[in-house]
DNA sequence: CGACTGCCGACTGTCGACAGTTTTATAAAC
DNA sequence: GTTTATAAAACTGTCGACAGTCGGCAGTCG
């Protein structure tokens, strides 16, 4: 045992240059540092960054495998620009995915995950409160990922995240989603109320309902159908 | 660049190495050329396909995205190996994905759509009289593919997508699935029968018989959960 | 005989460079 | 002034190399 347990591994920054270069063009995507449609030059970004070219360009694969970036052969990486349709079809698969776990929640809906939820809504209408608006929508993110997350199914879950990124996008394209704690908090209530009723139809009605909300004001937020992200 | 001598280097040819590498990784592990949980060491596998490893490791990041790689930092990449639960997850998210796309579909069924889907019935079923299982398993995927297209959401699709990679390790993890020709057709008769009655209920259960067989063909197939994939 | 230490080989993470291609800038022709 | 042809610049795809790290093995000590 070379390590004790009291130190943990995490002492040690291991992460690598990938990751890095990932975060900090998750980053700059999302705050709008660079604008949809916009090249990417991968000489600019590894001068700015001071990596060379290869981690540059293992971050932007792993980010296009997330709908963040677009490869186009021998022309380079490209933000990813949504249109309105595409809008609506994240939405629509967010909702497919969230209407099949919340079933499957109320199926075998534990103590546990009922304590869960319930702090995390807690934890979230703090955060309503006060003015972080990227906190308060990593904190609505995370109550739904607990959600996935009781509902059994890892993969789920996994899908759930490889649309959070989109989603965070989506967010962020609009310019301000509104503000109203008390709707967020009542939304949420809503669906604990449906869980603990333990039935499939209030389940669905309530999650129906919930996405419905987000994706008005989302949807709001969005012009015509442009060029096409792919 | 030498592409010089023998077998294995003729799988290259100088148009995008890393769709080449990705393609020939995919390949070898659906036939099991690698076996799940083996080390792919990218020294070995650049030469052995005669190019360097910066194509070799895009490619396996590739892979990992799609879920046929795990990759440990400083240790290198590794084959997918799923257990019985995964597998479950794997068919529980496909099951998501294709009730809500038959829902979908069934409110637009145009004659366009059930032309497309009739005809890949029909080549489904010439493929299940002949011996090559590969065929038949690709046809039988492109069948739903289809069908996700022209349930008007692209996003879906790509969710199946990610999620047809993992699906063929399934199928190719286990000896030999079955094969009965005629179940095959009638089960995706069924399908197209229950989509021209235009009945939501009759297609969720249409999809929830079809997708039950297939599960429970490859879950036979399956041991006990051994060392996680991921 | 078992556990620890230091060395060795193998491998990954990262870098800088080259070649071919695409894009832009420039010049000539109409 | 516009269009076409040509040259230069910029960039991507790919390569080979180097350094730091990991796992294993032998030697040493208890």
């Amino acid at each position: 045992m070379a390590l004790s347990t009291v130190a943990p591994k995490a002492f040690i920054q291991h992460q690598n240059l990938v990751e890095q270069v990932a975060d900090y063009l998750t980053q700059a995507i999302i705050q709008q540092h660079f604008l949809p449609g916009e090249r990417l030059s991968e000489v600019q970004l590894s001068k700015d960054l001071g990596v060379s070219r290869a981690p540059v360009r293992e971050a932007a694969r792993l980010l296009e495998s997330r709908g963040l970036l677009i490869s186009k052969p021998r022309r380079g990486f490209f933000v990813r620009a949504l249109n309105a349709v595409e809008f609506e079809d994240v939405f629509d698969l967010r909702l497919c995915l969230e209407r099949h776990a919340i079933e499957r929640l109320a199926e075998r809906y534990s103590v546990e995950a009922q304590r869960a939820l319930e702090q995390q809504v807690e934890v979230l209408c703090e955060a309503a409160l006060g003015n972080d608006e990227t906190r308060r929508i990593e904190e609505d993110l995370q109550f739904h990922r607990l959600m996935l997350h009781y509902a059994g199914n890892e993969r789920l879950l996994k899908a759930f995240d490889g649309l959070t990124h989109e989603l965070r996008l989506c967010i962020a394209l609009i310019t301000k989603t509104h503000d109203a704690p008390d709707t967020i908090a009542t939304s949420h209530f809503k669906l604990l109320e449906a869980l603990a009723s333990g039935s499939p139809a209030a389940c669905r009605e309530a999650i129906d309902y919930h996405i419905g909300v987000a994706r008005k004001f989302v949807v709001r937020g969005v012009g015509e159908p442009g060029e096409p992200g792919s």
